[in-house]
DNA sequence: ACCTGAACACCGTTCAAGT
DNA sequence: ACCTGAACACCGTTCAAGT
């Protein structure tokens, strides 16, 4: 009746699991339930527990992989569209103003630019990815061959090794599309709503340029489709601020 | 004859354990026995295993306030020196012809670099501290007042509360001293020394781009002192990268 | 007030055994 | 070739009991 298990089947099952319940849920035995199978049976396929999470990095590379193909094939309509889009790069003047005096010096940008936001969107499917990568100690092979791939647009953009390695560096973890999120402006245990006048009074007493902030960021709020701390565009001007940092030690 | 536990000293315990032998190692019954006692005696002083990371986190946090009170102490005489150092800020051209442009217009980035280089100074000595952080859910209250005091050096510098939010985003994890550390060239199972020729040539084939990087950035090295992925200059390129590119949404 | 022993539920994993 | 049952070592934690 049922087939016989595999290393693939017992992958997806795993990021469906991660991807539904969370990464805390994975435990072998509850994989293996899922499964329909006990929990000794995934170690026919799999070399264990940490064998089967360098499977889901490398999982996710792989979708990271696919989703960067795609913007390879349609770069010329995203690159076309890029300055007229609403809401999230065009408000990054910084950006906007590059692509105005632009030509076709902006290439390596909106191509790099391009890449990293597909491998968000990625992310966002699997919020426990970026924790998980994060404490990986092994760099999986398909890591080595994306970076091999951005260098590539680096050294062919006109930048020097030494200047394309630490672009590398200050990308962090861009280029797999998330950064660290220590700080949330809104305190733990207050509600994803908007904090209420008494909140931000109380705060005020303690935390005057926060609370100053919070205040501010609300009242010139121009879109009110968008969130207090829209990721998006915090991901977004990062971007920009480094891509467009290292535009001035590119030769020609 | 030995006195009795306290929530500091098995703090102090645990981030000497921590510290010594990792964060794997820093199990409850483990940390009982360093202290001499039994692990449910941890119990009557800490709320459980979790409220001890979270202590943890607290200890470093405030290591790290402390650090940076001390860069203020001295912050005239650091600044001075600043342009004059060798090995690391020298080599990022961009922070050296502000600098040297500067009058005080540098300030506020003179600030916030000697506050995060003192935090990494701290990180440091801590090597498990950045997973930990990077993982705890709930942001300590410490954490609040140092990104208070943070706001409160851009908005002096005369940064609009949006900017300065979106600031405290880019930075990312750097005001605690650390980046995420994803690649390092140097393939894991290879050591710690330069890669020896064959290995380059073997590499050269399936990743010519990340093999060039490797040859050149072995052959420019200008100062054989620094290995060849000296996380120090790449902590401050991109700090610097940052905060340059920040000084143009200054207001005056 | 401070510490302990025994016990519980839950991990990942080994190993010999089934079909 | 593929799966299983019983068992082991190790977690964090509860709870009643000691002094």
């Amino acid at each position: 009746m049922r087939e016989p298990l595999s290393r693939e089947r017992v992958l997806s099952a795993a990021v469906a699991l991660a991807d539904k319940e969370g990464i805390g849920a994975l435990t072998m035995r509850r994989l293996a339930a899922d499964l329909g199978v006990e929990a000794m049976s995934l170690y026919y396929h799999l070399p264990g527990k940490d064998g089967l999470l360098d499977g889901l990095v490398e999982t996710v590379l792989a979708e990271i992989t696919v989703a960067i193909d795609e913007t390879g094939a349609t770069s010329r309509a995203r690159r076309r569209t890029a300055a007229g889009r609403t809401g999230t790069a065009s408000r990054t003047a910084i950006a906007d103003r590059n692509r105005r005096a632009g030509a076709s010096s902006g290439d390596w940008r909106d191509q790099l630019r391009g890449w990293f936001l597909a491998a968000r969107a990625v992310m966002l499917r699997h919020p426990w990815a970026p924790a998980l990568i994060g404490t990986r100690r092994r760099v999986p092979d398909a890591l080595y061959a994306y970076y091999e791939r951005i260098l590539g647009a680096l050294i062919e953009a006109g930048f020097s090794h030494r200047i394309a390695h630490r672009a590398l560096h200050s990308f962090g973890s861009m280029p797999l599309g998330f950064v660290q999120e220590l700080f949330s402006p809104t305190p733990a245990g207050t509600t994803e709503t908007e904090p209420s006048e008494e909140e931000i009074a109380a705060m005020a007493e303690v935390m005057p340029h926060l609370a100053a902030m919070v205040a501010a960021e609300m009242h010139d709020a121009a879109d009110p489709m968008l969130g207090w701390c829209d990721s998006q565009v915090e991901f977004e001007f990062t971007l920009d601020l480094l891509l467009d940092g290292l535009e001035r030690f590119r030769n020609t």
